[in-house]
DNA sequence: CAGCACTCCTGTTCGC
DNA sequence: TGCGAACAGGAGTGCT
């Protein structure tokens, strides 16, 4: 399931074959994602050439041209491959963006979370404006955590999880980053001291960075641009390890559920 | 506004 | 062995 990392290394993979590339043909098996593909979207696309690609929490975008933008999420299912055009589309290989290159984007998603948009004015968009900042943009440290939780009743968990707090916190790094930090997930947001907020914003860092310096997690099925897993998963201390030792205090792992999520910790490492 | 529950969907896992 | 039920979850939406 794409998180943060996962969604930058999809990024890192199909830029060298996106960026600058000019645009075919768009081809859509199935529209009906988390919003339907917009109907007239091949009007914005073909002929047109792709910018360089950003990401913005869990969208990827592609400038298109001078007259817009493609937002792509991949939901939690979705993955972005480069593929040779003539290659028989798989079930749920839902579209292509074929390149003049020779190439093509081709984007697969089982369980149609994802999305793809297209905006003239992608920093404005409804999707994009309210996000909270980047977890390595400088105005995210402990500080912007601690004064954004007070008076805040809900878990720590839920608090991080909030992309309005801050984006690319999903599932899995949330129990992690908490591992990290010492925080049990269940404490409420509001209560939690400043010191512990600067460890916890580190932590939220350094899982993100050393999961992206692995190519991502992969738990079921997620493939990064090149349809390759992620490795990040055999470094996880908590996320799925319910009644497995801690790897610190050998403790067994917990879980509970937290606003319908699995949430993992130590009891003893956690508090 | 804060804090929930609900919703979308299909592949996988589980219980009988 | 086969079947249906439960489960997984990102994040927007809508209700209290």
């Amino acid at each position: 399931m794409p998180e943060l990392p996962e969604v930058e290394t999809t990024l890192r993979g199909i830029s060298p074959y996106v960026s600058q590339s000019q645009i075919k043909q768009l081809i859509v098996r199935e529209s009906r994602l988390r919003w339907p593909i917009p109907e007239d979207l091949s009007q914005h696309l073909e002929g047109a050439t792709i910018g360089v690609p950003w990401r913005r929490g869990k969208y990827l975008l592609l400038p298109i041209g001078t007259s817009g933008t493609l937002m792509i999420h991949l939901g939690m299912s979705g993955s972005l491959r480069i593929v040779d055009p003539d290659l028989a589309p798989r079930k749920h290989d839902h579209v292509d963006l074929v390149l003049e290159s020779g190439r093509a984007l081709r984007f697969h998603d089982p369980r149609r979370f994802g999305c793809i948009l297209f905006t003239e004015t992608p920093r404005e968009h409804p999707l994009l404006r309210d996000l909270g900042p980047e977890p390595f943009d400088t105005v995210f440290d402990g500080r912007f955590l601690y004064r954004q939780s007070r008076k805040r009743k809900t878990s720590v968990k839920a608090f991080i999880m909030d992309s309005h707090m801050v984006v690319g916190v999903g599932n899995i790094y949330a129990s992690e980053s908490l591992f990290a930090a010492g925080i049990s997930p269940t404490r409420a947001a509001g209560n939690i001291s400043l010191a512990r907020y600067e460890r916890l914003a580190q932590a939220i860092q350094g899982v993100l960075s050393a999961s992206i310096a692995q190519g991502g997690t992969t738990l079921r099925d997620f493939v990064n641009a090149t349809g390759n897993p992620g490795y990040f998963r055999q470094t996880l201390n908590v996320y799925e390890r319910e009644g497995e030792l801690c790897r610190v205090c050998e403790t067994p792992v917990k879980m509970a559920r937290q606003a319908q999520r699995a949430t993992y910790w130590c009891p003893h490492c956690q508090s």
